[in-house]
DNA sequence: AAACCCTTTGTAAGCGCTTACATTTTAGTG
DNA sequence: CACTAAAATGTAAGCGCTTACAAAGGGTTT
């Protein structure tokens, strides 16, 4: 693989100038530009970018943290960072942390050990404090889908209590009124706030927010069963079904034609995320939109702007809010 | 951020017993990797990977290279590897290409460019004399689910003929006779083949493969759906429909459902490829186990053995048998 | 033709590590 | 206790680039 002092020898000209003509920062005559873009040609020169990054100490790419490299959800997260970045030239690494506190931090350490240039963390166990510090560093970072107090300016998140809101008016709405919810893990911040919100729709509308009617599951398909046989046991008057994400909707969904119920005519149900999948289900999951793609791309965006100075004149965004998603699985009563 | 020069100084020896504590491939006595050790803690000493991969050539990463960030399929791929490098301290960088050859052709470069210690390609669009010249220079590659000529050593395929011929199998053990099929772009190389055992399979069990049987999408749902409409209009009488993939399957089913007729009552439906959603859909879908994991993981430990000298006793297998697995979908004609 | 300035190119010092080789220390031996 | 081999450590030369600074051209102007 040939070096840059071979194109410089092969062009006559020195190390400095081969470098200048790649970076095209500083002004080369037209005429040596010539002769070192022939002989980078004819030896099929490649710039070999881990020296370039120790002695620019700069890497051009941008560490990507997610939780999990499957599933829709990271997946369209991490295709709108890549698309965002690489359209100027920058590059995503990818690593997943699996929501537990030291793989996060491993995760961590690895991007920074790869010096990126900055950090887009969609991190879900490790701690404010430490979010906190490493935002502090000199390492750029923003934070996706989580609010950490004092960072508002490196944090992009969705109104997840609005959603909640979003997802119980829609049932309200159709004359539902006994109504159950499958949860997320309440410690997580995304699950708890969509929780709330949907207890204040109900509330505002008049009707008693039972807790019993909660049931907490995992985010995982089979917690939405588990939810639906449990609600449906102790619940059978349940008329409309809400499930913290499409994920548990579907094992709901499952769960309920297994029971011998037909959605939406016995039983209403609305999901969360719109994740891809959720257009494939039967009926059609009616559910809210969590706008992960707009996260990932205002977060590119900010990283392109305050990182690498590009010029865009897009706004920068922080707070996100979800819309319903009318489809099929949610009807009157 | 500390350099090993600090950590040297603090400890008071010097770069090259900071380096070998770091590197442990030397000897060095307790006392001295103590004082190294103990002042790595209290610098917070970080190696600078890209520092590390200049000096010794070796970066620790393998690239990996996927057509698209999302969707289960490339989901599970990523995952896989990820998985299976990152236990011996190995990282992945990936890129997508996009189907596009020039997209593809850049991203490898990237890949190249980040010095890469091998490559695991996910490559639809390349031509074959390109990989071919890639797997010649120094650089270790291995191709996943494409076979090129005189490559095999390097390649990792699924017996796309084989899967086509265990669908259509499927369907004529249950008495299928009038059997539609939904193919995917016939200049990919698995579409055709998957087609080809599915001719054969009708040939072996004496029904006429009439091509006007075939549809040829372009593994999206839309073209399922398409596919169905085109088929029943023509068709009628088919009673059985094979997808190339679960994703048209899946088209085809709304599309079946919005023609008013019932799955598999009225009309069994077969994926291929067993992606994660198939089992969401309703009915669930029976379709054929594609093991890209399987191949994931094999070639990561094709690299694992054959770049890092990894001991792993398990034997490196080059083609995956894929099976049929049944689920809701297919029933006695 | 000397003096000046602007543009283009070259020189060389690093970036933070690894590693071959040289040197010192330690332990073992008679 | 001197002598030697083995073990531990140090020295310094890169890895392939970037970039501050120096030097050299090439016009103008007087």
């Amino acid at each position: 693989m040939a070096t840059i002092y071979e194109v410089s020898e092969a062009a006559g000209v020195s190390l400095a100038t081969v470098s200048r003509v790649m970076n095209g920062n500083t002004k080369v005559s037209d005429r040596t530009r010539k002769k070192v873009e022939t002989a980078m040609a004819k030896l099929g020169y490649q710039p070999n970018a881990i020296a370039q990054s120790l002695a620019s100490n700069r890497t051009n790419s941008v560490g990507l943290l997610v939780s999990e490299l499957h599933g829709s959800y990271f997946g369209d997260l991490m295709s709108t960072v890549e698309q965002a970045l690489k359209q100027y030239g920058k590059h995503v690494i990818i690593t997943a942390g699996h929501v537990d506190e030291k793989r996060e931090h491993d995760a961590i350490e690895f991007l920074k050990s790869r010096r990126c240039d900055a950090l887009i963390l969609h991190a879900e166990a490790v701690s404010d404090e430490y979010l906190t510090t490493l935002c502090k560093s000199d390492l750029p970072v923003v934070v996706i889908n989580r609010k950490v107090d004092g960072l508002d300016d490196h944090c992009f998140v969705v109104d997840n209590e609005k959603g909640g809101y979003l997802a119980a008016q829609a049932a309200i709405q159709q004359g539902h009124k006994e109504i159950g919810y499958i949860s997320g893990p309440k410690f997580k911040k995304d699950a708890s706030d969509r929780l709330a919100g949907h207890k204040r729709a109900l509330t505002e509308a008049g009707i008693e927010a039972k807790d019993d009617h909660i049931f907490e599951g995992d985010f995982h398909e089979s917690s939405g069963q588990e939810g639906m046989h449990y609600l449906k046991q102790h619940f059978p008057d349940i008329t409309a079904l809400i499930c913290a994400n499409d994920e548990m909707a579907s094992g709901a969904m499952t769960a309920a034609r297994e029971a011998g119920l037909e959605i939406p005519q016995h039983l209403s149900i609305v999901g969360f995320d719109n994740v891809l999948f959720s257009r494939y289900l039967y009926p059609k999951l009616t559910t809210i939109n969590n706008p992960i793609q707009s996260l990932g791309e205002m977060a590119a965006r900010w990283v392109l702007k305050n990182v690498y100075d590009t010029k865009i004149n897009q706004a920068i965004e922080h707070l996100f809010v979800p819309e319903v998603v009318e489809r099929h699985s949610l009807s009157k009563r």
